[in-house]
DNA sequence: ATACAACCTAAACCTAAGTTGAGGTCAAGG
DNA sequence: CCTTGACCTCAACTTAGGTTTAGGTTGTAT
């Protein structure tokens, strides 16, 4: 099955201009174009899609992402340089669960506190 | 005790033209200063900091922040709208963990499928 | 035929969140 | 004295991540 833009932008809740956008930034080397230019994803690219948006989600800078990408396009030679990053993000987005998770519990705790305050 | 804007820098993981930036933001409407014109924090500078930096540790703008702050400012007038702030952030910090847990597997997932085929 | 919807490009524009640089004040130490 | 370090202001600059605009093509429905 083939997706046009509009439908992806749709199904991952991005606007049209952001995907163009990530395109041109050479995030998706992957892609078929129709004959008349437009922009075809296939199965293949929205799996792919769905790693972008993850690494991108998690806070990873779009050049970081198209490297990813770009060792994606190279081949077998590059698969260490690639476990390499996904196992930093990993840690990365260890850290950020726990930062996040203490930073709950401070808001948390002001709830709480604010509670108090009103029911004077 | 009163910290400097370099000690609260160094405390707190930020640069100093940040803790300027947030000051012309509106953040610190608390803050004094010596009769020189340095920015001087006490106790409670560094305790109101700390949600501040909660609040933009989890994503909220500037501007918002700043909302927050007034408030506080104001009285206890405003009370409820801080805590439906707060509430709302909670709300916030609880989809962006599950959101970012989720992100978690997929980059396992990912990890394990590039460790499966380099062994091959 | 024509109008509309969905796609295209290239370039300009925008916003948030800072950073940098020039020029200045003050206190302490050698 | 004078230099060094830590602070100050104000304005200009930067960067990332887009959005917007203007102008153009194509396919389908009226």
């Amino acid at each position: 099955m083939n997706y046009t833009i509009g439908q992806v932008a749709k199904i991952n809740h991005l606007s049209i201009s952001q995907l163009r956008y990530y395109d041109n930034q050479g995030l998706f080397p992957f892609l078929k174009r129709t004959e008349k230019g437009d922009r075809v994803f296939d199965e293949d690219a929205l799996k792919f899609l769905e790693i972008i948006l993850c690494l991108k989600n998690t806070g990873m800078p779009i050049k970081d992402i198209k490297q990813f990408v770009d060792w994606s396009m190279t081949g077998e030679d590059t698969l260490p340089q690639r476990l390499e990053m996904m196992k930093q993000q990993e840690i990365k987005v260890l850290h950020q669960i726990r930062d996040t998770e203490e930073n709950l519990t401070k808001i948390q705790q002001k709830i709480a506190r604010l509670e108090r305050e009103m029911k004077k």
